[in-house]
DNA sequence: GCCAACGTTGGC
DNA sequence: GCCAACGTTGGC
């Protein structure tokens, strides 16, 4: 398998947490993510050391917020274990948990956040499978060709 | 706040 | 295994 390093997109909400929130801790566990496509690239596809590009979604002005880079392997998100917490899976055990994370580490805060509106404008570009524009997608956790992420940092 | 698009659940 | 109902996502 190629050891070249690959490159993704992961969506969060900034109210949430934020390109701002990921540079004061430096690095955070990605937990919460409960879909089976999302879990699939981070226990599947993702390799320390990988590029990540951090979207900030549902609000104001969506779009590319920063850089950040995979910092683990992929390991069960311990808050689908965890009754009180929000993101809680009654059906996952530590046996056979249902639900993976990677750790993300801070890169750097892009020098302009690249909205939406213009990446929009490269969709040819871009290709028409891309999940970001594709219509209807919401998907939050996909992969970036070498391409696509050359593209869109040329809009930073 | 609206709502289209999508994924998941559960009755049958 | 179908599919209606439901909950969520996320742009606008």
């Amino acid at each position: 398998m190629s050891t070249r390093k690959r490159y993704w997109m992961m969506k969060s909400e900034p109210d949430a947490f934020s390109i701002d929130d990921l540079e004061r801790v430096g690095t955070e566990p990605w937990n919460g993510v409960r879909n089976y496509q999302a879990r699939n690239f981070m226990r599947d596809g993702m390799r320390v050391g990988d590029g990540v590009m951090l979207y900030h979604s549902n609000c104001k002005v969506p779009g590319i917020a920063g850089l950040a880079t995979v910092a683990s392997a992929a390991y069960p998100d311990s808050t689908q274990f965890d009754p009180k917490s929000h993101y809680h899976d009654p059906k996952a055990t530590p046996e056979t948990p249902r639900w993976f994370l990677v750790d993300v580490a801070f890169e750097r805060k892009l020098k302009r956040l690249i909205p939406l509106e213009e990446i929009k404008q490269h969709t040819d570009e871009l290709g028409e499978g891309f999940a970001l524009t594709a219509k209807g997608s919401r998907l939050s956790v996909f992969p970036v060709t070498a391409a696509q992420w050359k593209l869109l940092l040329s809009l930073e």
